[in-house]
DNA sequence: CCCCCTGA
DNA sequence: TCAGGGGGG
């Protein structure tokens, strides 16, 4: 998912708490596809209430929110909206992915072999519509801002970043840099250790900072080029040169100085790259939005956690006060500030 | 992912 | 105090 560019990129590890006063532009989409393939039980099933719905995304939301806002972040969720045109086969190929992964998730479990069952329980992951509108109910009531974006979550992220509305986008993603991104964070978490599935191994994950500039600095390249490099590779809109991987791509780029000469001197066609292209530079993106962080509604956060989706009280009702003690404007180092 | 308890 | 294991919904 999204564009294979990391070789390439420079990046530094960072705390948290480096974030502090931060507004952080967190891509929803990413994060919540990333709670509901990782928070799971040892046989691969999400957590879920009584009813069946699952919840991972709302433990994911509740506690990683609380755990950044106490580090003083301030957190806005930007949506995605309507596809671009050109996204249709990569869209139709995750659903064919997650089908044949859901079927051999079943034909895992019914053989017993566990390694197998969660791998494609975690590719089975969806973000659909009902996860998507419990995420926002729950952002709400917690005090945390979203946005919904026009088109794609990221290009409308950059453009926060770009306008001076956040100051980092939180993705995995290295897709926010070709939309300009000047400063992507990338493991937005507290907890500093993750234990490797099915293997006795912990490893450190810290969150990192890609700066832009840096980096295209560093590999010699500008703006224009970087999204060349990424159609070389492939990108969600389209499917790359055969054989060509993010290295060959910046020599390839280096060499010929765009893609178009790139093409040329191959004989091969990108279908719909100048649209491509121009939805990089300029996507769909909107003004209307307006970010204010305010104390939780805990009573509303209690009956839709507890009461609706079956959490502890004792766990979320925690929680909530560590939220309470640090976000909106109830917070004295920043009320200094603002 | 995260919380929470346990044992050293 | 903190790594490690179990469970969360």
């Amino acid at each position: 998912m999204g564009v294979d560019i990391g070789d390439l990129l420079q990046r530094r590890t960072i705390e948290v708490s480096d974030l502090s006063l931060n507004t952080v532009a967190i891509d929803a989409f990413n994060t919540l596809y990333q709670f509901l393939s990782i928070i799971r039980q040892r046989d691969g099933t999400p957590l879920k209430d009584s009813q069946g719905n699952v919840t991972s995304h709302l433990s994911g939301i509740l506690y990683r929110m609380t755990n950044i806002v106490e580090a003083g972040v301030k957190p806005v969720f930007v949506f995605d909206g309507k596809p671009p045109e050109f996204k249709s086969s990569t869209i139709q190929k995750r659903t064919e992915v997650r089908e044949n992964a859901k079927a051999k998730w079943a034909e895992a479990k019914e053989k017993g072999l566990a390694e197998e069952a969660y791998k494609y329980a975690q590719a089975s992951a969806k973000v659909d519509a009902t996860i998507v509108e419990d995420s926002k109910k729950l952002l709400a009531a917690m005090g945390i801002p979203y946005v919904d974006a026009p088109s794609e979550g990221e290009a409308q992220a950059a453009y926060m970043v770009k306008k001076g509305d956040a100051d980092r986008i939180a993705s995995q993603d290295y897709d926010s840099l070709l939309f300009g991104s000047p400063k992507v964070v990338r493991n937005l978490t507290v907890s500093g250790k993750r234990k490797l599935p099915k293997k006795n191994i912990y490893v450190d994950v810290k969150p990192e900072l890609i700066d832009l500039q840096e980096n295209l600095d560093e590999l010699g390249i500008d703006q224009s080029q970087l999204i060349d490099i990424a159609l070389c590779v492939g990108t969600d809109y389209n499917d790359g040169i055969e054989g060509v991987g993010p290295k060959t791509a910046l020599k390839l780029v280096k060499e010929h100085g765009n893609i178009e000469r790139i093409l040329q001197e191959k004989g091969l066609e990108i279908e719909n790259l100048d649209g491509i292209k121009e939805f990089f530079k300029s996507p769909p993106v909107t003004n209307d939005y307006s970010l204010k962080w305010n104390k939780p509604n805990s009573s509303e956060v209690i009956n839709f956690l507890c009461t609706e989706h079956d959490f502890s009280e004792d766990r979320v009702t925690k929680a909530l006060e560590r939220l309470e003690a640090s976000s909106g404007s109830g917070q004295s180092t920043l009320d200094k500030w603002f």
